[in-house]
DNA sequence: GACCTGCTGATTTTT
DNA sequence: TCAGCAGGTC
C-alpha cells in the first residue's frame, strides 16, 4: 500500500484540504474534470488510514457503475477485504438493500419486487382499464410521471387528493390511491418507493434509523446537485447524528431536473449545516484551454449558479471544429470522416465519443459506423432488459420469489398462450375476492372456481400453478445451482420452447440465452448468489453499465449518459434549435438553462479535441424539415470556433454569416423554425415544434402551454413570430 | 379467444 | 417512418 505523504503529495492545495478535512459537514463545489472522483476515493483511504472502520463508511453514487469505479481505485489504496467491507452504491441500491433487510417492519416480504418504470405504466394502465377512465382522459405514461414527481416531493396521494381541484387532478388523485394500493398488495416497489419507503421506515422507528446512523457515521454523496426531495430528506436523517456529511457536486452540471432532481438541494447547503466547510475545486485537469474557455463562456450564460472560476495548466490545444451539415446523413459521414482521421493519426477508438440529444439520433451514426465496419458501442437506447422475451422470462422469475406480484402474473400468464382472456382474468379476479385467495391458490383451485372457463385453460393454469409451487421450493432447497435451475424452470415454462421453434423469433431466442449466459456469469462472480440479489441487480441496472468495457470501439450515448465521464476526442452532434436546446425547453429560462447545462457537460467531456455539428434539414416524422443552428453556438466565442462546411451543405459562407443565412435560407418567407416562439390569435403563445409543407399546405406543429401540441395550417392560422 | 388491420402518436433525457 | 395498440371479425 502506498505511503500517506506520497498520496497526498500528488495534489493541489485544495484537494488536499478536501481529503485531510476532519469532522462535520463538507460542501466539495468540484468543477468539470477537477480530480472529484480522486478526492473522494483519497479521502475515504484517509479516513481508513486514520482508524475509521469500514463498515462506518456509505459513499452514495449516482451509478452502479461509479461505485464500481470508485471501489475498483480504492482497492489500490487500501486493503481489498476493508474495500469490500463499505457500503457503497446508488441511492435506490443501497436503500434497497436496506428495505430488504427491514421488509418486515413495512408490511413487506424481504422478496418484494421492484417495478421499473415499464411495470408502473402498464399496472396504472390496468387500473384505468378497471376505473373505466380511457387512456385519451389520462394516458398512463403521463400519469406515471406526474405520480412520479409528486412521490419525488414527497406529496402522498392524501395531500394530493385534498388539494386536487380540477376533474382531471381528481381522477389521477383516485389513480394514485389505487396504484399504490395495489403496490402494495403485490408486495412491490417502484423507484420512488425504494427512497419513501426508507424515509418511512427511518420515521417511523426511530429504533432503527439510529442502529444506521450509528452505521453509517461517514456519508459520502457524489453528484449531489441531482438529488431530489426524497434523496435530501433521507440524508438529513441519516447524518442527523454524526453530522459527518460530506457531498461533491457542480451545479454547472445539474441535468436531472425533469426527474425530480431539485438543485436547491446544492445551492442551499451551506444553509442547511450554517458550519458546513466549502471547498472549490478549480482546477481542470482534463481539456484544453479552448475546450475550458468555450465552455466557461457558455455556462457564464445562466443565471442560477455558484459563482467559481475554472482553469487549466493544460496546453492552448486546437480550435473547436464546428461541422456545417447539409443533412443527418450527411452528418453522420462528417462525423465519420473525422473518426476516421482520428483512427488513422493513432487515436484509439476507445478514446472517442459521439453525443447527442436524443437517443433517436443514434441511428445514422450507428449506420455509417457498421457500414465503414468501425467498431462503436452504443449506450442506452431499447435496453437488453426492456425487450419483452427478457421481461417475460424475469416475470417469471420474479414469480418464484414473490407470487403476489400481479404485474408478472399478468404478464406471463398467457405467454405462451394458454388460452386465457379478458374473461378469464375477470373471472380470476372475481374469484380472489370473493374467496379471499392468493392469485396462485386461486389457480390452483381453478377446477372448482372457474367453473366458466374452457376445461383445457382451467387445465393450463393449474399446471402454471403447480410449476410455480415446485421451483419456488427447489429454489430454497434445491443443490441445483441457480443458473442450470432457471434454465430448467424456463424450459418448464414453455417460453423457451415458444421462440425455439419460429425462425423468425430466434433473435429472441438468443436473447434468452445471453440472459441465462448473464445469470451464469453472476453466479460465478458472486460469494453467495441468490435469485433475489440477482433480480434486484438487474432492475437497479443502469444503462451505462450493461455496455461492456471496450478499448477499442467508438462510444455513442445521449448526453445525459455521458456524465462522469471523459475522452480524447468527443463529438457533438445535432446543435439545432428545437432539437439541442429541444423545443419544449425554450418555454422557461429553467428549462432552457438546463439544456445549455447539457451542452456543458457534453463538451467537458472532451480532452483533447472536440467536434461540434449541426444539420441544415432534419428528418422528423417523416418529413425533411429546415433547422436553425443552435442559439447557443452563438454563446461561444467565434475565435475558438473553425466552421468546416461539407461539401454538400447549402453553399459555403463564412462562420458568422452562416449562423444567420442559413436561418432564412430557402426558408419560406414566414421565417418560422423549429423552436421559434408564435403567438396565435386564440390559443395564445406556443413554441414551433415542426414545419412542413409549402405555400398553401404550409403547416406547423405547434405546442401551446395550455392547449397542448396543435397541427395548424399556416394559410388559416395567422401565427405571428416573436423575437426575442 | 386469437388474429388481423388500421390508426395514432412518438422524439427528451433514466434510477 | 414505424411500432404498438385498440377495435373489429372469425
Amino acid at each position: 500500500m502506498p505511503a500517506v505523504e506520497e498520496l497526498l503529495s500528488q495534489l493541489n492545495p485544495q484537494q488536499r484540504e478536501a481529503v485531510t478535512f476532519g469532522d462535520g459537514p463538507l460542501l466539495i463545489i468540484a468543477g468539470a474534470g477537477s480530480g472529484k472522483t480522486r478526492v473522494l476515493t483519497y479521502r475515504i483511504a484517509y479516513l481508513l488510514w486514520r482508524g475509521v472502520r469500514a463498515e462506518h463508511v456509505l459513499a452514495l453514487t449516482f451509478t452502479n457503475k461509479a461505485a464500481e469505479e470508485m471501489r475498483e481505485r480504492l482497492f489500490g489504496l487500501v486493503e481489498p477485504e476493508r474495500a469490500r467491507q463499505l457500503w457503497m452504491g446508488t441511492f435506490h441500491s443501497i436503500f434497497a438493500r436496506i428495505l430488504r433487510l427491514e421488509a418486515p417492519r413495512l408490511g413487506y416480504t424481504p422478496d418484494y419486487t421492484i417495478y421499473d418504470t415499464e411495470d408502473s405504466t402498464g399496472l396504472l394502465r390496468t387500473l384505468l382499464r378497471q376505473m373505466g377512465i380511457g387512456n385519451h382522459v389520462l394516458d398512463p405514461a403521463a400519469a406515471r410521471h406526474q405520480i412520479s414527481h409528486l412521490k419525488n416531493r414527497m406529496c402522498s396521494w392524501q395531500e394530493f387528493a385534498a388539494s386536487a381541484r380540477t376533474p382531471r387532478e381528481r381522477i389521477l388523485a383516485e389513480l394514485y390511491r389505487a396504484y399504490e394500493e395495489q403496490l402494495r398488495a403485490n408486495n412491490a416497489m417502484d423507484f420512488d418507493d425504494l427512497l419513501l419507503n426508507t424515509i418511512r421506515l427511518f420515521q417511523a422507528h426511530p429504533d432503527v434509523l439510529a442502529r444506521y446512523q450509528e452505521r453509517f457515521r461517514y456519508i459520502f454523496v457524489d453528484e449531489y446537485q441531482d438529488t431530489n426531495r426524497a434523496q435530501y430528506v433521507a440524508l438529513q436523517l441519516l447524518a442527523a447524528r454524526y453530522r459527518n456529511l460530506c457531498v461533491v457536486g457542480d451545479d454547472a452540471q445539474s441535468i436531472y431536473r425533469w426527474r425530480g432532481a431539485d438543485i436547491r438541494n446544492i445551492l442551499d447547503f451551506q444553509r442547511d449545516y450554517p458550519d458546513a466547510t466549502l471547498i472549490r475545486l478549480e482546477q481542470n485537469y482534463r481539456s484544453t484551454q479552448r475546450i475550458l474557455a468555450a465552455a466557461d463562456a457558455l455556462i457564464r450564460h445562466n443565471q442560477q449558479q455558484i459563482p467559481k472560476r475554472l482553469w487549466t495548466a493544460n496546453p492552448e490545444g486546437e480550435l473547436i471544429r464546428l461541422l456545417i451539415c447539409a443533412d443527418e446523413r450527411d452528418e453522420a459521414a462528417q462525423v465519420l470522416h473525422y473518426i476516421q482521421r482520428e483512427l488513422d493519426s493513432g487515436t484509439p477508438a476507445g478514446a472517442i465519443a459521439v453525443l447527442y440529444r436524443t437517443n433517436a439520433q443514434s441511428q445514422p451514426l450507428e449506420e455509417a459506423l457498421r457500414r465503414a465496419r468501425i467498431p462503436y458501442v452504443l449506450v442506452g437506447g431499447i435496453s437488453f432488459y426492456q425487450r419483452k422475451e427478457i421481461k417475460d422470462a424475469l416475470a417469471y422469475l420474479r414469480l418464484l420469489l414473490n407470487p403476489a406480484d400481479m404485474v408478472s402474473w399478468l404478464r406471463v400468464i398467457n405467454e405462451p398462450p394458454r388460452g386465457i382472456g379478458a374473461a378469464t382474468l375477470e373471472q380470476l379476479r372475481q374469484a380472489m375476492h370473493q374467496h379471499n385467495l392468493s392469485f396462485l391458490e386461486v389457480l390452483e383451485h381453478a377446477d372448482t372456481l372457474l367453473t366458466g372457463i374452457r376445461r383445457s385453460a382451467r387445465e393450463n393454469l393449474q399446471a402454471l400453478a403447480a410449476l410455480i409451487r415446485r421451483y419456488r421450493e427447489a429454489l430454497h432447497s434445491s443443490a441445483v445451482p441457480l443458473d442450470l435451475l432457471v434454465l430448467e424452470y424456463l424450459e418448464a415454462t414453455g417460453l423457451l420452447a415458444l421462440y425455439r421453434q419460429d425462425e423468425q423469433e430466434q433473435e429472441r431466442y438468443m436473447n434468452l440465452e445471453r440472459l441465462i449466459a448473464t445469470l451464469s456469469e453472476y453466479v460465478q462472480s458472486s460469494p453467495a448468489p441468490s435469485l433475489r440479489e440477482y433480480l434486484q441487480q438487474v432492475a437497479l441496472m443502469s444503462e451505462s453499465e450493461l455496455v461492456p468495457d471496450s478499448a477499442d470501439a467508438v462510444t455513442l450515448m445521449t448526453l445525459h449518459a455521458a456524465k462522469g465521464l471523459e475522452f480524447s476526442v468527443v463529438f457533438i452532434t445535432g446543435l439545432e434549435q428545437g432539437l439541442l436546446p429541444l423545443a419544449r425547453a425554450t418555454e422557461s429560462r429553467e428549462e432552457l438553462e438546463e439544456e445549455r447545462r447539457l451542452l456543458y457537460v457534453g463538451m467537458t467531456r472532451a480532452r483533447e479535441r472536440l467536434y461540434l455539428s449541426y444539420a441544415q434539414h432534419r428528418w422528423r416524422w417523416g418529413e425533411s424539415i429546415l433547422c436553425r443552428p443552435s442559439d447557443f453556438l452563438q454563446e461561444l466565442p467565434p475565435e475558438l470556433l473553425e466552421p468546416i462546411p461539407s461539401p454538400t451543405a447549402a453553399p459555403g459562407v463564412p462562420f458568422q454569416s452562416a449562423l444567420r443565412a442559413s436561418a432564412t435560407e430557402g426558408m419560406e418567407e414566414d421565417g418560422l423554425y423549429p423552436g421559434a416562439r408564435v403567438r396565435h390569435p386564440v390559443f395564445g403563445v406556443g413554441t414551433v415544434e415542426a414545419l412542413s409543407g409549402s405555400g398553401e399546405n404550409r403547416r406547423a406543429v405547434v405546442r401551446f402551454p395550455h392547449v397542448g401540441r396543435k397541427l395548424l395550417l399556416l394559410r388559416y392560422a395567422r401565427l405571428q413570430l416573436l423575437h426575442r
